[in-house]
Formats: structure tokens, sequence, C-alpha cells
DNA sequence: GCCAACGTTGGC
DNA sequence: GCCAACGTTGGC
């Protein structure tokens, strides 16, 4: 999942332990949090816009999605007249804290990586907010940022 | 800040 | 349903 550090980073979601991942307005990025995530899923958490853009740390899954409430808020950026609370177009899903990279893991770094050859996110012009990582490739990202996880002390 | 790549919108 | 115009994303 991407945020702009500048907006919400791994460090924000490390303070406050759980956030809701509002202001998703794209089609394939809601599918994925309605229909492919589940509560203990674990989430590695990118950095976009950044320096350097790259994976930040680990989250995990803490809510089925449920209606983005943004969009039912005049006020908020993430407004969208489309969607009413009786019929809810826009779906969020509840992110918890679980680790922070010592160090970004950069874009780069990923590309030149064998073992994580096809992966998503260092496709050109991949710009999807939320993308579906395989688990071998997030424990090698895992393992190249050197975090210890339970399951995976490699 | 540039700009390529992409998604969405809307005229036809 | 096509596709040009537009807005956004995000690496650099």
């Amino acid at each position: 999942m991407k945020s702009e550090p500048s907006v919400y980073s791994i460090k924000d979601l490390q303070r406050d332990g759980k956030t809701a991942w509002e202001g998703v307005r794209n089609y394939q990025a809601r599918n994925f949090m309605r229909d492919s995530m589940r509560v203990g899923d674990l989430v590695l958490f990118y950095h976009s816009n950044a320096d350097p853009s790259g994976v930040a740390g680990v989250a995990k899954i803490a809510s089925r999605a449920y209606p983005d409430a943004a969009a039912f808020d005049r006020e908020s950026r993430y407004f969208d007249e489309r969607s009413t609370p009786e019929k809810p177009l826009w779906v969020l899903v509840e992110v918890a804290f679980v680790a922070a990279f010592k160090e970004i893991l950069p874009l780069e770094k990923i590309k030149q990586a064998k073992e994580l050859e096809g992966i998503m996110v260092a496709k050109r012009g991949m710009r999807l907010s939320i993308q579906p990582v395989s688990e071998a490739h997030f424990k090698y990202i895992c393992r190249l940022a050197g975090c210890r996880m339970p399951g995976n002390e490699a």
C-alpha cells in the first residue's frame, strides 16, 4: 500500500498504532481492499513521492473493508458526491503498525533484485496505490530490509 | 518542477 | 463505444 510520507508515513502509523486507509479513489485499488484483504494479512508500506521512494515497513490489515465516510464529507478532499451512505462507492480498510524498516528499501534495489522479477511496483508506468504482492516477494523484501518477523526469522 | 504514463470524462 | 482532452500519479 502506497502513501506519500509527507501526507502519512510509516512513522505516523507507528505513532498511531492503527489508521483508517481513507481516500482511495481508484476502482482497482478499491476492489483489492474490498475483495482480497482479510484481517491479519500483512502489508508492505510503501513511501511514494519520497527521497528515496521505497518500502518503509510492514503493516497488517485490521478490519474488513467498510464505507469510506470521507466520501460523504463535503469538506474533505476525498469528497465524492456519487457516494452516499445508502449507496457507498468507496471503501477503506483499517491498517495496523507492525514494523518500520531501519532504512527505506529503495525502489531501485527492488528493481535490481533478480528474486523480485515481475513484481508489480517495478513495472513501468505502474501507479496503482494498492498492489498484490506474492508471499515469496514479500518475504524477500523483508529479508533485504533486514526485518525480523514472526515466521520469517531469516 | 518536469513529464511520461495512466485513468476518467464527456462529446459525438 | 470510440477517442481526444484532461487531471493525476509518481519517478526522476
